[in-house]
DNA sequence: CGTTAACTTGAGGGCCTTCAAGCTGTGTGG
DNA sequence: CCACACAGCTTGAAGGCCCTCAAGTTAACG
């Protein structure tokens, strides 16, 4: 799994009720707006209550650089010390809880399960983090759109084994450290193949789980056949 | 900066002493041998005392990534849940603190600020998975191996600009997405250029910082005719 | 319905990999 | 102390995968 999210800690469980008094600030930002920047000052941490984020770096030369999608029961704003080390950026309609840096020795001194349960979450994210840093670094371009289609679909839970894909194919190359062209011609082939069927653009349908989870494991997938067809 | 290490967690000043007084079992580790593997139930935490060693995970083909680094300071064993997530193996000499899991929650209730600086680490761990990602992602091999050794040169602290490199070509190279036939040209190339000279196998001095930094950070460094005296 | 951003698809090239051979250096046993 | 063996490293040549550049198509939005 490359995605963060899943794990939801429990804020109203504090053994005097404090941390559950104070929920911190909802905010709501619209698709494609910022919750920070890179470098801004860290005031806030945020938990995602619904949508998705993408956290991202930009090299000198423009280029940029996802380092995690974010949906809900996600913590973000952890990394770093001083400021932000990433840019925040939601891809959806995003809903998220801010908790103000300042509170967090607060939380910690009233509910030290809370804190436990925090550094758990935070080891998910680097883990999370590992297992795409090992995507990236080790898998071939149809290894990591695969790995990354069944990741959303984890995520997503969706019915039918349809499926939203958020985001552009630019920030899913991004995020897999290849480019959107090449990201494009794998969604490409994947559809050719009957692996996967686009039913807008951004919704897709899962209609060959198993070779997909075969080629993200490093498998090599035969193609049945429609090599004849394509040629 | 791709290489954990550094921030130090003070264990001695928690308010009763507790903590202080349950400093957790050291111990020894031979080079190349294991702390932990992939999968063994995580009984502890282990924050290096001395000595080098990598976290890594193996692909179901064989290969391997490694996902980190680590020095003094470091805390491993945070990531994942169940079990251990990244096996761990010891890259020199290595000398560890080992802290029960189960402890940890204790830990927390005593010393709620020992619980803030545990979040921290766990967060500039984090965010040194993401600039790795980011390295690994959108770098060439001359950025990436350019980042890698003035890393390493930070962390290590030698003096005379002269640096352990304690780690064998094809674990660097498993830790930047590459293989160690391209690390090893690129070292070359490197030494061609006089941005480095390797003293020895295992210890090399930076000639020539600034070339290595402009290059880290995208820039392209002019060869100065030293193309001439290859051709 | 027009404009624009996002996406698709093709052709060609470059960077890194793959495969292969030779070298270096370290440890071990005679 | 030297010879040998083996693991790790270096270097070369050729090929493949992904990138770059470019043109055309589709989708989104006012």
């Amino acid at each position: 799994m490359c995605i963060n999210g899943g794990a939801i800690i429990d804020f109203d469980r504090s053994p005097d009720g404090w941390v559950a008094n104070h929920p911190g600030e909802i905010r709501q930002i619209a698709a494609h707006n910022h919750l920070f920047f890179e470098g801004d000052a860290r005031n806030s941490l945020y938990i995602i209550e619904s949508g998705w984020a993408k956290l991202y770096r930009t090299l000198v030369d423009g280029q940029r650089q996802v380092v995690g999608f974010c949906s809900a029961g996600s913590i973000m704003g952890l990394e770093g010390a001083a400021g932000h080390a990433n840019g925040c950026e939601a891809v959806t309609a995003l809903k998220v809880r801010a908790i103000p840096v300042k509170r967090l020795a607060e939380i910690c001194a009233r509910d030290p399960q809370l804190a436990v349960q925090l550094i758990g979450q935070v080891g998910n994210q680097l883990g999370a983090a590992q297992a795409q840093l090992t995507s990236v670094g080790a898998h071939s371009a149809d290894q990591k759109l695969a790995t990354f289609l069944l990741a959303v679909a984890d995520v997503s839970q969706g019915r039918d084994a349809e499926f939203d894909l958020p985001m552009r194919r630019s920030e899913m190359a991004e995020f897999l450290g290849l480019r959107f062209e090449t990201v494009s011609r794998k969604m490409s082939d994947f559809q050719r193949r009957k692996w996967i069927k686009m039913i807008s653009m951004y919704h897709f349908r899962l209609l060959n789980r198993s070779a997909l989870e075969c080629l993200a494991e490093g498998g090599v997938v035969e193609e049945a056949g429609y090599a004849m067809l394509a040629a």
